[in-house]
DNA sequence: GTATGTGACTTGCATTAAGCAAGTGACTAA
DNA sequence: TTAGTCACTTGCTTAATGCAAGTCACATAC
């Protein structure tokens, strides 16, 4: 997702040192917060419950988005079965508290997108970790 | 950026119903909140201040992002001389009210990458249209 | 036991977007 | 005349996205 850089006056990886520059690096893309939703606005755990979302992400861009959520650590994934292996996936404290982004994210949706709905008002997810 | 849709349940180009699924059609990408972040926060309005800006953006990509925030109506572009032509970028009240989800970009940022800073304060911005 | 099904993925390949370097046109200043 | 600036565009390479199909380890049905 990221490169060397070569930015020299800013952190390994960092492409500057905008807090928003790099929250892009980890969730600026079209899938990864569509992950973090089903997760905490829709108490989704479970590889084919993600799969089962209306906007039908691609098997292979799930599996990629569930590592990189892992390696940033804004979920948890935790075996419940080994043979065969059997996951679920939970948000951490730090993947939970992107809420107030999805929040602000689904009120200008509302506000400037016509005929949308917000599928349910927030559950307590559960968190690990 | 989007494409036909074969979801029969859902409008025209939608993904879903989803307002967050929508709002990261327009904004999912690691550089048009960047752009919206220098009109917005540090008040910039020319093509040559956001090249300037400390991520680099480059300029091919600059070009489309300023297109696609004016065709979604988030930008305004006027022209404060005609030979050779020469514009400044505003904001409009809809690209204006992204400013909470970068604010809760900002935030998040803050609390979980470190070393970041927030360049500035937000400033009001002029807006138009 | 064979056949079908399910859950959680992986692989291969085509399409699209991102990223880099260089070029262009119309000036302006030295 | 020459160099420089501003706002882009073009060409090309690399990386990400998207689709379809395949895999593996079972569970259940017959």
């Amino acid at each position: 997702m990221k490169k060397a850089n070569e930015n020299p006056d800013c952190p390994e990886g960092y492409r500057s040192m905008c807090p928003i520059a790099n929250v892009l690096d980890i969730v600026g893309d079209k899938w990864t917060l569509l992950v973090v939703r089903d997760l905490l606005m829709l108490s989704k755990r479970r590889y084919g419950e993600f799969q089962n979302s209306p906007e039908a992400i691609p098997t292979n861009i799930l599996a990629d988005r569930l590592k990189r959520l892992e390696a940033t650590g804004l979920v948890k994934k935790e075996f419940y079965q080994d043979n065969p292996p059997r996951a679920e996936y939970f948000l951490t404290r730090k993947g939970a508290d992107l809420g107030p982004i999805l929040k602000a994210m689904g009120h200008w949706g509302k506000q400037y997108i016509p005929g949308v709905v917000l599928p349910k008002t927030f559950l307590s997810p559960e968190i690990r970790e």
